[in-house]
DNA sequence: CGACTGCTTGATGTTGCTCAACGTGCGTGG
DNA sequence: CCACGCACGTTGAGCAACATCAAGCAGTCG
C-alpha cells in the first residue's frame, strides 16, 4: 500500500486530476455515451477528490446531493446497524455509488470508506438526472450497472443466510483473490474486525477460523500477508457452507 | 382468499383483461409516461396472464425474454440455494419483476410464485429497452423503482445477518401487518415452512417461536389467522434482534 | 516505560439445528 | 370407501456451532 502511493499510477492520477473530463481515461461506460456538450456540462458540475486509506468518502445519514464515481482505488460500503457494524460490500474502481440513496431519498443510507488511496468524482445529482432524461444510451448503461448490482446483492443474501462461519470466511478470501486482486497472494486490505463485519460474525470467530486455515495449510498468513495454498479445498469449503 | 376469487375486484380484472392498455387502470408510474404511440407498441408486444395461488409465474434458470409487471396480487420471489430454499422477498402489486435478471443476462436468477390470485403483464424486453432509449421519463421511473428496491435489499441484508430468530419472525409479522395488509389482523398467506424460508431459519424454530408469541399473548394465532395483540412488544423484539 | 490497540486463545453459556415422534388433513389409488 | 402416502404442523431431547467473557501477548505511540 505504501508502494502504491509513490507508484507510476500515482503519477498518472496526478495528471488526471488536472485534466478535463473529456480527456480523462477513467470514464465509466455510461459517460462514454455522452457527447461533447454533455461532457462539458459534467465538467462544470463535479469535484475530483483524493482519499487516503481510512478516509470517509460518504457518511451514513448525511444529506447529500451528489453521485460518487469511484475512478480508482478500493472502498468498503458499510452500515451502522442497531447491533453492530456491517460491511455490505467491498468494491473496487470503477463504479458508481449513492445511486440508490439518491433516487430514493436525499440521505445516504450507508457510509463509504477508502481502504487504499482512492480517487473519486462527485457529480451533482441533477446533472445526472438531466442526462438520464436526455440521453437514452446513458440511462441504459446506468440501468445495466444497477441490474448487475442487484444480482450481486441477491447472491450475497443467499450466501450470508445459509452458510456457516467457515464458509463465509472462505468466501471472503476467495472474493479478494478472484474479484479484487486476481492473485492468490495479496495483502488483506482490512483488519480482522472488518473481516468479521464483512462475514457477519464476531472478531474472535474470524480470528479462530483464519488460524485453523493456516494450521491446516489451506492458507499462509503473516499478519495481513495472505497466500492461498489449497484453493481447491477452499472452494469446497465455500461451496458446502 | 376464497372470497377474493368471487369479489368485485375479480370482476374488474375480468374487464381489464379484455381492455386495451390505453384504458387499463393498472398502469405503472413508468407506463404513465408513455405517449399514445408507445402504448400502442406495448399493446402489440405483451401478454396478460392470470395466476392462482401457488402457480409459478417465473421459473429460476429458465431462459426468458420478458419483463413481468405485477398488476395485482401478491407474490414471493425465491431462490433454490445449495442448501435450502430461500424466499428473497414477498411483494405486492404494482411492481416490475425480472428487470435485474434481464439486463444482466438472459436467464432468471430466481423463481416467482403467486401467493394469491395475481394478474401479470409480460412485455418483450426489447420493447422495454427501446422505451428506455427513447423516453427519458420512462427510463427515470424505472431507475427510481430499482433504487427503492436496492434500498430495501440493503435493509434486508442487515436484518437477516444481525438478528436472531425471534427478531426475524417478529420482523416478518410486522412486515405483513404494515407493508402488505395495513392491518394488525390478517390471514398469513404462507405456510410455516415458507415463513421459515423467509426468515432464513428452520420450520421447527419458526413454529416454536410462533407458539411462544401466542403463549405470551403477543399475537393470537389460529392456523393462519393472525392478530397482533401487543404491537409495542413486537416492535421491541424486532428492534433488539 | 506505561497505556493502548489489534490480535489470539481458552473456558463457558446460549442459541438454534437436527433428529425423532406424533397428530392432522388431503389426495390418490386400490 | 378405506388404506396409504405425503405435506404440514407441533413438541421434546441432544448436540454442534457460535457468541460472550476473560486473559494474555505483541507491536506502537506518546
Amino acid at each position: 500500500m505504501i508502494f502504491c502511493t509513490f507508484s507510476i499510477y500515482s503519477i498518472i492520477f496526478e495528471l488526471m486530476n488536472d485534466m478535463p473530463c473529456s480527456l480523462c481515461i477513467y470514464k465509466s461506460a455510461a459517460e462514454q455515451k455522452l457527447n461533447a456538450d454533455e461532457i462539458s456540462i459534467l465538467e462544470n458540475n463535479h469535484a475530483k477528490v483524493r482519499f487516503k486509506a481510512g478516509d470517509i468518502i460518504v457518511k451514513q445519514d448525511c444529506l447529500s446531493a451528489n453521485v460518487a464515481y469511484i475512478k480508482s482505488g478500493l472502498v468498503k460500503v458499510h452500515v451502522r446497524g442497531s447491533i453492530r457494524e456491517r460491511i455490505v460490500k467491498i468494491t473496487k474502481a470503477p463504479t458508481y455509488l449513492c445511486l440508490p440513496s439518491f433516487f430514493g431519498d436525499k440521505t445516504n443510507h450507508f457510509s463509504v470508506t477508502a481502504l487504499e488511496e482512492t480517487h473519486v468524482c462527485f457529480f451533482d445529482v441533477n446533472v445526472f438526472k438531466d442526462f438520464i432524461y436526455s440521453n437514452g444510451d446513458f440511462a441504459f448503461q446506468i440501468i445495466l450497472e444497477m441490474s448487475k448490482n442487484e444480482l450481486l446483492n441477491f447472491e450475497n443474501c443467499i450466501n450470508n443466510s445459509q452458510k456457516q462461519n467457515i464458509g463465509r470466511i472462505a468466501d471472503a478470501i476467495l472474493f479478494f483473490a478472484d474479484k479484487i486482486y486476481n492473485s492468490d497472494t495479496f495483502i488483506l486490505p482490512i483488519s480482522r474486525q472488518e473481516l468479521a463485519d464483512l462475514a457477519g460474525i464476531t472478531r474472535e470467530s474470524a480470528s479462530r477460523i483464519l488460524t485453523d486455515f493456516h494450521n491446516e495449510k489451506i492458507i499462509d498468513l503473516q499478519n495481513r500477508q495472505l497466500t492461498i495454498l489449497n484453493k481447491q479445498l477452499l472452494l469446497e469449503i465455500s461451496e458446502k457452507g
